[in-house]
Formats: structure tokens, C-alpha cells, sequence
DNA sequence: GACTTTTGTCTTAGCACTGAGATACTTAGT
DNA sequence: ACTAAGTATCTCAGTGCTAAGACAAAAGTC
């Protein structure tokens, strides 16, 4: 949720606009627009996903385990990129809900599989075509051929992001 | 955050493998490397931006006034993307500090300015710049020509999605 | 085998927001 | 003028998350 701008225009006050590189720039612009595209499609997924009355981060875990199986709690964490009391808090919520259950970890007694319930995979089949189409929509405007080329450019971009930053640790 | 997986895998459970059409499953990919790397340049920033002992919202908030110079709080809103109870607690927060203040619209007795006091703009003097180059940093995996055309690719895509969604309304 | 360190999850307090509504003012219609 | 509708901001309760730490178990060290 970044904000910048171009141009740079001061008032008759004391201090004088700033000046920046083209380097920067060009960065800043880039920033800008990825935060706003980032926002919008999230809009587009968020107004589906709640029609399953699920908040967007309980649908990525449903999802996620929906397609890949039961996963250890701390994979389910990488995988979302929440803080560890932040799985722990989706999970008891579509725990409560009967979509998805909690189940013991032969090898090692600290740790925990979270696995998709009969009624959780009911409820995916039910909704992710939807979700899945109203995703096609939302980026709709690019031809399959930019698409690719976007798709390539932002893994790029997201790699480089997160070296930068020094492998990134959430807690 | 979304998440999504191409090679779906299913288990010696009763629900089988769901399909996909391609288009979809080029929109979930997508979507899932764009919030990536959304969050990874976020990541960045923030950490940047935690150095000036400001939240994210702040800074945005801040950066826009000091470059664009005094704006309406619904203006403020309109860039920053907070629902207009966010713009008022974080032009309050930022107007505790001294680093911004309100004015009265001559106009029309409703509205407020919010605009930069000496202390922002010499806070800002102090931290953009680096700010600036941390973002350039940021995104410098990819070329300048790669950066251009993302920048392209990703105007199009928020636009068409915020299109998709019928012009959105933030509260 | 007793030790430190690391790992996986859960607990708790706190925070930055949202959404709905309240308030105060403005604009348009009559 | 008077009313109704619209707009700008603020208030407030509620929420989904994080960060820090607690705890239990596992893995490494000697």
C-alpha cells in the first residue's frame, strides 16, 4: 500500500521539490502500479471468495490444502505467508466449521497435519469453479500471450524482491 | 492472498482430481506471482519504512501530501486506498506526531486539509531518498527496459480488473 | 544419558484497520 | 424559505492479524 508520484510540485512554501534519479523513479512508478493491480484483482477475488463466506486467507488455506493434500501446519504457514499465530487462528476457525480437521503427526508428536474434511471438499468443488472463472475475468484484459510475458516478468520480480531482502522470515 | 496450484494431486480419498481449463489455470497462476511479488517488494518497503518509526499507511499518507501538497481528506482517501475511518485514524496518528496538520476548507465547512508542517517535510527530506533508493534496489532484477514493460503490462491489468469489479467503492 | 539448541505449535495482548452509523454541512428541488 | 438528498468527516465496536513469548518435543553435543 505504497504511495508516490511524478510529479512533484511544491507551493509557496520553504522547502523546494525534491529531485530524483531515473533509476528511482522509474521504481517508484513501478511500485505504484503493481500495489494497484496487486489491489485490484484482490478485489475481484475477495468480492467472490466471500460469497463462500470465507475471508480470503481462510480461502487460501482451503485451497491450498484442497489441491495439495494434508499439510503440516508450519508448510500450510510458508505457504500462505501468515505469522505462526495467525495459522493457528485460520485453522480453529474452519476447524470450528467442520471443513477442515487437525490430525496427529506420527514422527513427530509437536507437529500437526491440517487436512480437508468431506464437508470442506464439498464445499470447494462447489465454489472454486466460480472462483476460478471470475480470477479468468479479472485478467481479462491482458491477451494469453501478455500474460505470460507478466507472469514471467512478476516471478522475476518477486524473486529478486525477496533476495533483497535476505531470505525473509515470517514469524 | 490467494494461493493456487497447477499440478493437483488427489489422494486415495472419494473426491477425484478436479480440471481446469487452461485460461483459468493461466489466471491463477498469475494471480498467485502478482500477489507474490506484491508482497515481496511490500516487504521492502516496509522494512524501509519501519526505520522512520512509521506504519506503511503513514508513509503513504505523508509521501502523497508532500509531493502533491495540501489535499482534502477525501482526496487522501481516494489515492491511499483506506476506508475513510482508516484516513481519519492516520491523519490523526500523523497529526499527533506534529508531522502533519488540518485545516479548514475555506469553501466548505465539512471538509478538512490535510497537509505537511515543517517537521514532516523535514522528515521526509531525511528518509525519502533512501526510501527511494531501497525501491530502486528492489526492483532491479529486472531490467529497465523488463521494468517499462511490466509497468505497462501491470496499468493495463489493474485497470481492466478494477473495470471488471464495476468502479469499486471504498467505504 | 544429561545438556543445550532448535523446531512446531499455541497463547496472549495489542494494533491497524474496516463498516456502519452519526453528525454537520452543502446542494438541488420546489 | 423549506425540505430532501447528497457529501465530508468522525465515532465506535468489532476483527483479522502480528509479535513476542510459552511450552513441548526433537535433534544435536559432549
Amino acid at each position: 500500500m505504497p504511495v508516490a508520484s511524478r510529479a512533484a510540485k511544491e507551493h509557496k512554501d520553504e522547502v523546494e521539490t525534491p529531485r530524483y534519479d531515473e533509476r528511482e523513479t522509474r521504481a517508484l512508478g513501478l511500485w505504484v502500479v503493481l500495489s494497484r493491480a496487486a489491489a485490484s484483482v484482490s478485489s475481484v477475488s475477495t468480492a467472490d471468495i466471500v460469497l463462500s463466506e470465507l475471508t480470503p486467507a481462510e480461502f487460501g488455506v482451503l485451497e491450498l490444502l484442497y489441491h495439495k493434500g494434508p499439510l503440516l501446519l508450519g508448510e500450510v504457514q510458508k505457504k500462505v505467508l501468515v505469522s505462526s499465530g495467525g495459522v493457528t487462528y485460520i485453522v480453529d476457525r474452519l476447524a470450528e466449521r467442520g471443513l477442515i480437521e487437525r490430525r496427529l503427526c506420527p514422527n513427530d508428536r509437536r507437529a500437526r497435519y491440517a487436512a480437508v474434511t468431506r464437508k470442506g471438499k464439498a464445499l470447494m468443488k462447489q465454489v472454486f469453479p466460480r472462483h476460478a472463472k471470475a480470477m479468468a475475468d479479472a485478467v481479462a484484459s491482458l491477451t494469453p500471450e501478455e500474460q505470460a510475458q507478466a507472469h514471467e516478468l512478476l516471478r522475476k520480480l518477486g524473486l529478486g524482491a525477496a533476495r533483497a531482502m535476505g531470505p525473509k522470515v515470517v514469524k
